[in-house]
DNA sequence: ATGCGGATTTTGTGATCACATTTCCGGCGA
DNA sequence: TCGCCGGAAATGTGATCACAAAATCCGCAT
């Protein structure tokens, strides 16, 4: 069979589809801060052997996603009060810019899902659904985000929502009312008028919200 | 032995040299965009076996170091025009803003430290060594940005010039007269001064200069 | 009860192997 | 001369094993 050759399926690799799997859990906060992971459990949760799982937890450790001990053991990260106030100072200084960039792209059907988007998460709040709330407000991030055309930029966005995701679900859990959804029809409307510089502003004010409460 | 016993001396595990090696050298300009690496290689160069090679490989292609083709051929990337500017549009964005934190905390002997390393940046230009160049001028920018206490906000930034290393050196091969000492000489002098605005703005310049020269 | 010491289990690390696929290269035919 | 084909070499992948260090647990003495 030379001719029609179908371009051979291209099968992922199991320590990516392990890596995938691991990273969504820690970027929407379904792991504990200070938690005990081992490569081992990983192979066993994943029935996978021990190598693609020891390769997984590599690249998570490389984004900052998990972090080792002197002695080699893997946990969640337990992040500090500085670290966590450096993380948002990023996302302050990246978010905006990547709303600004989105913006001129953002036609009616991008503005028309973001609402639909910050529907959910109003019901996730109402729900007190932490895991919920964290995954579409991250949604609704990304798809905006999405429009930039700047993947090296949102990858790196991603990369501090990966770092803060076991932080943020230990830290949403005990607020009482998150206002994103209020940022986030600020920044909508903003996208509506073309009103580069309130987009920016309210991405801003979304972004380092979850930090004020942190003096509790 | 109980009571005198010493921290057990720790040692670093072959992975991390392995990837600690690789890195540095990705990062300085070592490697040619679109040179081809191979586990294999990396094993034997290094005397170690397959499984901590694989595990460095993993990690720097976490880190977009290395690129990986649709069937997991490793090798430097080779960035489009597009990704160049969008990454420097990153470092535009958190370089000064390390540099405004590092300057309350920049006492004189940093400044000297600074004029030295910049010294030497213009050996290497008279020199045309690329790879010394660029070692020097990522020094520059890293002894000022570790005074800026962000630890989190500088690896971000070192992620982005590991993307931009082998471009680099390929980008500077071709340039003739790389002004950055020029605006380091700036910066040192806004960063005696106090002006923050100033610092800033010469850092941007600095940042965003080898971007222009692109159109060529 | 409580702290301590040693045995036991757990865990990360590195090496090796087998296998499938891809890539490379040399030769053959149009 | 150019293109194609087939075998050989190279390469990534996943599994398994042995080992050392660390963490845990259990019983004992105070």
């Amino acid at each position: 069979m030379s001719k029609s050759d179908r371009p051979t399926e291209i099968t992922t690799p199991t320590h990516e589809r392990v890596f995938r799997a691991l990273r969504s859990e820690i970027m929407h906060g379904e792991i504990t801060p200070g938690q005990a992971i081992t490569i081992r459990g990983i192979a066993e949760t994943y029935g996978v052997s021990m190598t693609p799982a020891r390769e997984a937890v590599r690249r998570l450790t490389a984004e900052g996603a998990l972090s080792l001990s002197k002695t080699g053991r893997v946990s969640a990260p337990q992040l500090s009060t500085e670290r966590i106030e450096e993380l948002a100072s990023i996302r302050a200084l990246l978010e905006p810019e990547l709303a600004a960039r989105a913006q001129p792209r953002a036609h009616l059907a991008l503005i028309e899902r973001l609402q639909n988007i910050n529907t959910t998460i109003e019901q996730m709040i109402v729900k007190k659904d932490a895991v919920g709330y964290i995954r579409s407000n991250l949604e609704f991030h990304r798809t905006l985000y999405l429009r930039a055309q700047a993947p090296a930029m949102l990858a790196m966005v991603e990369t501090v929502w990966l770092q803060l995701g076991p932080t943020m679900s230990a830290l949403y859990a005990r607020l009482q009312r998150p206002n994103a959804a209020g940022h986030h029809r600020t920044a909508i409307a903003a996208l509506r008028a073309g009103d580069e510089p309130g987009l920016k502003l309210a991405i801003r004010a979304d972004v380092t919200q979850g930090l004020r409460m942190l003096g509790s």
